[in-house]
DNA sequence: CAGTATCCAAATCGATACTG
DNA sequence: CAGTATCGATTTGGATACTG
């Protein structure tokens, strides 16, 4: 009989943990804290420019466009320029984006659900050194 | 009446998106390729130092070793060493790790389910440009 | 408003050599 | 086996100044 083809959890041949597998690159395009906070704000209405650099604290105009120019060339942010003056320019997800969206929220609303349990086992830790 | 208290991802003013909040310092625990790969691998049964270098494909010792403190230090990965000789440590998840490594298994199957797809748009985006 | 361009300091990371 | 220590190349990213 053939062997079971196990879970791609329980055997790390599977894809991401192949570095050089094209998943590889797509953890690495989402495994960044910017992404992980701009994607999950795209949501809803689109955003613009000045209005991500205000809504995500502490990123820079550098960091912002380049992040939104990653995301956008892997199809997962649509830009669109309304051609006026002053400029006006929208950013929103494709729906790619949304469905990647729904599960980088995840990792936010656990982050904001447990940070005090990590806050506490770090405190302890300290502690112990 | 009060002002309705609107969902974190609608305005975010929330958590993560703060710069400063505890939460955030989460995020940034999590947001890196080698976390997003080392907690899901922890799933199961316990590892050991050699067997995540060679499953985790890519990975450095130097980097397995900082990737492992930094999630032990944190509460989410917890190290035992059988003080044996010739050494054997093992890693595995505490009750907060397993709980993580299910949001994040998500962010992995997400990778692997969507690359396709995500390849696809690079493609085209660069014949465009 | 929505960026781009540039400089440069700091952080990241792999490779290598070494230890208990 | 399970690391630590160190060096140097590369990458990252903020600050600043400028553009259409």
């Amino acid at each position: 009989m053939p062997s079971k083809k196990s879970s791609v959890v329980a055997d790390a041949a599977g894809d991401v943990w192949n570095a050089g597998c094209p998943s590889r690159r797509v953890l690495e395009l989402v495994a960044n804290k910017w992404a992980l906070l701009i994607v999950p704000l795209l949501r809803g209405k689109p955003r613009r420019n000045n209005e991500l650099l205000r809504k995500v604290g502490g990123i820079s105009q550098k960091m912002l466009t380049q992040t939104l120019r990653e995301l956008e060339q892997n199809g997962l942010v649509l830009r669109e320029d309304l051609r006026t003056v002053p400029p006006h320019v929208e950013y929103r997800l494709s729906p790619l984006g949304l469905s990647l969206s729904r599960t980088l929220m995840a990792v936010d609303r656990w982050a904001e659900a447990n940070h005090a349990r990590i806050d506490a086992a770090q405190q302890a830790a300290r502690a112990r050194a």
